[in-house]
DNA sequence: CGCATATTCAACCGATTGGTTGACGATTGC
DNA sequence: GCAATCGTCAACCAATCGGTTGAATATGCG
C-alpha cells in the first residue's frame, strides 16, 4: 500500500544510515567524504547513499566527478505524520527531544555493545 | 545506544505490521482476531507479533489461553523525536541538536571504544 | 477424560540485505 | 596523453526476513 513508508522506515532502520543523516544535517557532502569516517568500503557507502536516496531522505546532484549529497529532511514528514497518528504524544515536542537528549548523552559514549 | 532505534525502524518497515498497530488503536486483541484480517497465516501474524513486542510497540499479556495485544504507543517517542530533530534545525533549540549530534557521530567505527 | 481452541515452535524456502572485492567509466589536472 | 581521483557496477557471500506447513503445547469446555 503505502511504499513510501516502507522505504522510508527502512532506510531508518540501519544506524550507519542514520549517521550519514546526521552528518547532511551539517552540510551537503560529497559521497568520499560522507564515507571517510567509517570502516566499510566506498562500495557499502555508496549503497547506503542509493537507499537513502531511493527513500527520498536525500538527494545526489553531480557537479563535474564529485556526487554532493543534500538531506532531504521533508521525506520524514510522511512518516512522522503517520506516527504522530498515534497521537500519545504532542507533534512537535521539544521537551520530550530534550528528555532524549538527556538519556543519549548520560550513556556512556564508549560502553561495549 | 539506539539499537532502540534500529528495531522500532526496523518494525514499523513493514505494512503488515503498521496495519496491526493501526487496528491496535482502537482496542486491545487477541493474536487470532489480529490475524482474521490478513491473508496469510496465524504463524506469520504471530512472527509479527513477536517483532513489534521486542520493538516495544506492543505488549502481549496472556490471560487463559487468550493472549492479548495492547500498543504500546510509548515507544515511538524516541524515534519520533529523532526524525523531527530533522525537520526543525533552525530553531534556538540548536545547541541541544548539536550535542545530538556530537553523540551520534562519536558512535561512527572510527572512534573504536 | 477427550476434544476443540489459541498460540507457538521447528524446519524449510526464496528473496532481500549489508557487506566484500575487483574491474570499469568519467572527470580532472599535470 | 596519462595518471590519479570519484563513484558505480557486477559478482559473490553469509545472514536475515517474511512467508509456508506440520507438529507441539497449553488451556477451556462439555
Amino acid at each position: 500500500m503505502d511504499a513510501d513508508l516502507d522505504t522510508v522506515f527502512a532506510a531508518l532502520a540501519d544506524p550507519t544510515r542514520r549517521t550519514i543523516l546526521t552528518m547532511l544535517l551539517e552540510d551537503d557532502m560529497a559521497v568520499t567524504d560522507v564515507a571517510e569516517p567509517f570502516e566499510m568500503s566506498l562500495a557499502a557507502i555508496s549503497k547506503h547513499l542509493t537507499v537513502l536516496t531511493r527513500a527520498g531522505l536525500i538527494s545526489q546532484e553531480r557537479r563535474g566527478r564529485v556526487k554532493w549529497c543534500k538531506l532531504q529532511p521533508d521525506a520524514l514528514k510522511n512518516a512522522s505524520v503517520w506516527m504522530q497518528g498515534f497521537g500519545q504524544f504532542e507533534p512537535v515536542n521539544l521537551d520530550a527531544f530534550e528528555r532524549f537528549l538527556q538519556q543519549e548523552l548520560s550513556e556512556a559514549p564508549y560502553s561495549e555493545t
